[in-house]
DNA sequence: TAACAAACGTTATATTATAACAATGATAAA
DNA sequence: TTTATCATTGTTATAATATAACGTTTGTTA
């Protein structure tokens, strides 16, 4: 379990930003939307994106260039990540299933490498899509 | 099974490039490769990357940006997509694991959402790197 | 208080990807 | 063969995503 972490003033309005969102943000979109609190700089929100993605508070939907916030908790730190993705509507849903994390995280390649993580997205159509 | 394809003039190039290649190509670094060959602009380059992904020839690491040869052949075009990435030495092997395959894809997402597709990444050390 | 590390602000630039439009080539029906 | 249709090409321009580099400020610890 990572303890609990101070965010710097930089990195808990970008959090509060992306915790508030329906769906997934890009770095542009968090940033236009932070001006008004003096954040002018593509640095800016890169640097507090990637500190939050080390302590595990957001995670990047890779397939999407595009930042969400964690609700699951027990991904470790993203260490185990997996996104349920529409392709229609753009909807993106953290899966927090226990079962799924395990079987793929005690996946043994036989090429000799040692994970330590994976990332997994899946697509299709949401409920409200299909 | 999906059915022969000829490829074009550009397909055939990118094509080419990426498999003779021992590890992911970038976009930009296939078409510095290929300028002696006539092709001069980005949009040759991922309009061909583009059909060659829908042919099911190559796939491109969310991860990294970047692309590889398909050497499994039996991903069904992309529809279930695993890979080991080296996160020292950047080399990136396809995994082909039925068994892993069939539990992924069998997964049923609560929220009622019908998956057609997933892409998995692994990371961690390689043979050679650990 | 000195030393160090983390975060910040800023300017510039690199990298990745798409828009838009005209021309060409291949395929197949009429 | 002509005409229609569709995929592919070439080209210029621009959008979108991300990092380098530098100096300053702030927070923590010795
Ligand atoms: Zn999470
Ligand atoms: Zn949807
Ligand atoms: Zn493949
Ligand atoms: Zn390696």
């Amino acid at each position: 379990m990572a303890q609990a972490q101070t965010l710097s003033r930089n990195q808990q309005i970008v959090l509060d930003i992306i915790e508030k969102a329906k769906g997934p943000l890009k770095a542009y979109s968090i940033l236009f939307n932070v001006q008004k609190k003096g954040i002018n700089a593509p640095q800016q929100i890169y640097r507090a994106l990637d500190k939050l993605i080390e302590m595990g508070k957001i995670h990047k939907i890779e397939s999407k260039n595009a930042f969400v916030a964690c609700r699951s908790s027990d991904c470790e730190i993203s260490k185990a990540t997996a996104f349920s993705i529409c392709e229609s509507c753009e909807m993106v849903d953290e899966i927090s299933d226990t079962k799924l994390s395990k079987y793929i995280s005690s996946f043994n390649h036989k090429k000799g490498m040692k994970f330590k993580r994976f990332n997994l997205e899946f697509f299709g159509l949401c409920k409200k899509c299909k």
